[in-house]
DNA sequence: GAAATTCGCACTAAATCAGTGCAATTTAGC
DNA sequence: GCTAAATTGCACTGATTTAGTGCGAATTTC
C-alpha cells in the first residue's frame, strides 16, 4: 500500500528533469522543449513507459507537447504551480484509500456493503484528505530544487 | 495508489469494534473476548477474510487470542496506545511508496537501476515519512470514538 | 464427548501492473 | 517532395498482487 506505480515514478523523474531545465533559464520560463529520448538517455528507465507517463501528463494538462522533429515536452505551468498532488492525481487518479471511495458525497457508485454500518468510513475519509494535503503542499519546484534540505519539504513548503 | 487492502479494512473494522466493546467497561480494560463470528454478524464482510485479518493482527501483536469454545480476540493494549500506523504496518507491511524502498540506509536489496542518478529518491523518502507520521498520529481510540469530530483527528490527536 | 472457536495450508479467479511491438501522424530541415 | 525525428495510438503478453473459498486440525468450554 501507499505505493506509487512505476509509471508515476517515471513521470516524476521526467518532470523533475524538465523543471531543472526550466530553472536554467533566468526567468524560470521553459523555452525549449525536451524530447522523451533525451530524458531516457539520462535515466536508465524503459523508454516506452517513460513515453506513456509523458503522454499521460500531457493529457492531464501538466505538460505541453510539440510534435514532429525537434518536438518534445515542456511544463504547462511554472514548477512552483505544479504540486505533487496534481502529478499523482493525473498519473494514477485521486487516491481512494478505501474501496468505498468515500469523500463527502460519494453516494451512488459506492457499492460498499458495509457502508450503512461502517465504523471507519468517516475517519478514513479524513485521513485521505490529510495525505492529500501533504501531497498538495509539495511543489514540483521543491522536489527539483536540490539545494533545499528535503527535511523542510513538508514543513515550510510553499 | 494510496489504497488500503480489503484485509486492512476488515481488520480496522474489527479493531474499532473491539475498541468500542472495551470502552464500555469503566476502566477501558477489555475483559471479555469477542469472537470473529460476532464481528462477522455485525458487519457484512466475508467471514473468512475477517478471520485472516484477525489472525494477522494477533501475529503482529496487536491482538491477543483465546482459543477454544468461548474464545475470541481482545486488544493487546489499550486503544489509546495502538496507532493507525501500527495497524497498517502489521496488516500490509511498512509503506514503501516507491520501488526503491528508500529509507535512509536502504542499500543492498534496492535493485533500482535509477538510484545513482535518481532525482526523486530523497524527496519521496521524506514524503513517505510524512505520511507515516500522519498514520502514527491517529490512535485506535480516536478512530473508534465517534463523539470526536473527525476533522480534529489530524490536528489535535494524541 | 460434542460444540464452538481459533489456527494452518493450499487453491482458484480476478484485477492491476510492468513491459514490449508496431504502425500512424506530425513537423523540421534539406 | 523526401527523410529523419518525434509524439501518438492500439493491442498484446507475462508477472505480481489481491480477493475470496475450502477443508481439516488443534484447542477449550460445557
Amino acid at each position: 500500500m501507499l505505493r506509487l506505480t512505476k509509471r508515476t515514478e517515471y513521470g516524476l523523474i521526467a518532470l523533475v528533469h524538465l523543471a531543472e531545465q526550466a530553472a536554467q533559464t533566468a526567468t524560470g520560463e521553459t523555452v525549449g522543449v525536451v524530447s522523451a529520448r533525451e530524458i531516457g538517455d539520462q535515466f536508465p528507465v524503459p523508454r516506452r513507459l517513460l513515453a506513456e507517463a509523458l503522454k499521460g501528463l500531457q493529457i492531464g494538462g501538466l505538460l505541453e507537447s510539440t510534435r514532429g522533429a525537434r518536438g518534445g515536452y515542456r511544463l504547462a505551468r511554472p514548477a512552483t504551480e505544479i504540486s505533487l498532488g496534481d502529478i499523482v492525481a493525473v498519473l494514477e487518479g485521486e487516491p481512494t484509500l478505501t474501496s468505498c471511495a468515500g469523500l463527502g458525497a460519494a453516494g451512488s457508485d459506492g457499492a460498499c456493503d458495509v457502508e450503512p454500518v461502517c465504523p471507519i468510513r468517516s475517519p478514513l475519509a479524513r485521513l485521505r484528505v490529510g495525505i492529500w494535503n501533504l501531497l498538495e503542499g509539495v511543489s514540483l519546484k521543491a522536489l527539483a530544487d536540490r539545494t533545499v534540505d528535503p527535511t523542510d519539504l513538508f514543513s515550510a513548503a510553499s
